[in-house]
DNA sequence: TCTGGGGTCCTAGGACCC
DNA sequence: TCTGGGGTCCTAGGACCC
């Protein structure tokens, strides 16, 4: 068995640099929600020694003076242009898994090493020249590998962006080449104890004992160490039903007003109503969450969340933000700047396994709220050229409506909106 | 002055039950 | 005075991912 992770590189970087080819070969960043800080970087703005996560404010001269690009993040666009990739990737091979939205895992099995590489030379190709994104491949027996692979792929030109991990040297090669850091499941908090323990590459990890990683690691180490071994310990597939969706901002400026803050998270509950529909999900959770800015240590912080339990699974917006504002008038407390918050649901189960409830609420109520938003769902969707819906419930305010977020460097909506494309031409 | 957003899984400890 | 033990479920918090 043989998995590909096909990886999209620098992806959101890439799709700016598809409509704007002048950014080839320059310094490039793209900017979380509110220009806050780095999410995606060029290779040349990581030789300029930019890290992942760093504050715009602190590259902000390298911007100003021209050295560096800067992009507002424009989701649609990335999602849009992920959805292409995916689709070629699909089309490439019987099963395909979408791990986010710049990866891919490819299943390859019962195909011998030279079909393999050269049906991943195909694919990069046809992504290149299709939808213009350049991808890296790792190939390898389970996905842990596969990462390790697809990394040599990333950083060695001479791969041409396929690298094969398909013998036993190979394997163990790679793994004596790679920083334990950079092995996936081994994160930041982990790294530092590893070099503790006196690992250091992933070769040092896989040679410990099976017992002393379960000692140390638990669960996951093991399924990590078993993968680098080459033994397949990750494989289910995402279920296909979300179990939690969250919509939360961080705001331009910090929030005091409760009416203003209220609105927030009305829009919030109501955007993920809307996606739970969009699914064909309901959820028997809502949680409610507020935060201080916790970079301000000079003043009074406040952070806290609340869950409230429906009797029933809902998507009606109405429901959904009829719980977060109870959740709401729970937590609120005056005297505090508000820097972000949040609405998750949780608990989720299809919509049509839902049973109506004998007691509570009221179930003609809960058709009619379903209705309403069926309606509002459909004028949303013919009626959206500007990005936002037009219709929303009273209590809401748009988080995007403009005022209220920054995005000083946003590209056009290049492959989303007609008005834009349009004006492209 | 200025620091993202959206997920998953595991685990320890408490509640509860017999 | 003396106060079991084991199983299960739930939840909060932590760690990881992109």
């Amino acid at each position: 068995m043989m998995f590909a992770l096909v990886d999209c590189n620098n992806f959101f970087v890439s799709c700016e640099r598809v409509f704007r080819p002048e950014l080839e070969g320059r310094p490039v960043v793209v900017l979380s929600n509110n220009d806050g800080c780095v999410v995606s970087r060029s290779n040349e703005s990581k030789a300029l020694g930019i890290k992942m996560c760093t504050p715009f404010y602190k590259i902000r001269h390298l911007a100003d003076s021209g050295t560096l690009t800067v992009c507002s993040s424009n989701i649609e666009l990335y999602r849009d242009m992920s959805g292409r990739v995916m689709s070629i990737l699909a089309d490439a091979v019987p099963r395909i898994e979408v791990y986010s939205v710049d990866e891919a895992y490819l299943r390859l099995d019962g195909m011998n090493e030279e079909a393999v590489y050269s049906l991943c030379r195909t694919v990069l190709e046809k992504v290149r020249k299709w939808v213009g994104i350049p991808v890296s491949i790792g190939v390898a027996p389970t996905k842990t590998l596969a990462k390790v692979a697809g990394r040599f792929a990333k950083i060695h030109k001479g791969y041409g962006g396929v690298c094969m991990m398909d013998t036993e040297e190979k394997r163990l090669r790679a793994l004596e080449l790679t920083p334990i850091e950079d092995v996936w499941g081994i994160g930041r908090r982990l790294a530092p104890q590893m070099s503790g323990w006196g690992i250091s590459t992933a070769l040092d990890f896989a040679g410990r004992p099976r017992g002393w990683v379960s000692g140390k690691l638990g669960v996951h180490g093991v399924r990590t160490w078993e993968e680098l071994h080459g033994r397949v310990c990750i494989e289910a597939e995402k279920s296909e039903r979300r179990k939690s969706i969250c919509t939360s901002r961080s705001f331009a400026e910090m929030i005091e007003d409760e009416g203003e803050l209220s609105r927030r998270v009305s829009d919030f509950a109501a955007r993920c109503a809307r996606k739970l529909r969009e699914e064909h999900s309901a959820a028997c959770d809502v949680t409610v969450f507020m935060q201080t800015n916790r970079f301000r240590c000079d003043l009074a912080q406040y952070s806290p969340y609340v869950t409230v339990r429906l009797d029933v699974p809902a998507s009606s917006s109405a429901e959904i933000v009829g719980a977060a504002l109870s959740g709401f008038r729970m937590i609120w407390r005056p005297g505090y700047g508000y820097k972000r918050a949040g609405v998750i649901v949780g608990n989720i189960v299809a919509s049509d396994a839902v049973q109506p409830a004998m007691f509570g609420f009221d179930a003609g109520l809960r058709d009619k709220n379903d209705r309403l938003s069926k309606v509002m769902d459909a004028v949303n969707r013919s009626c959206r050229t500007s990005g936002r819906p037009l219709l929303h419930l009273a209590a809401q305010r748009s988080v995007e409506s403009g005022e209220i977020m920054r995005c000083d460097y946003r590209s056009r909506r290049y492959s989303t909106l007609w008005d834009e494309i349009i004006e492209v031409k």
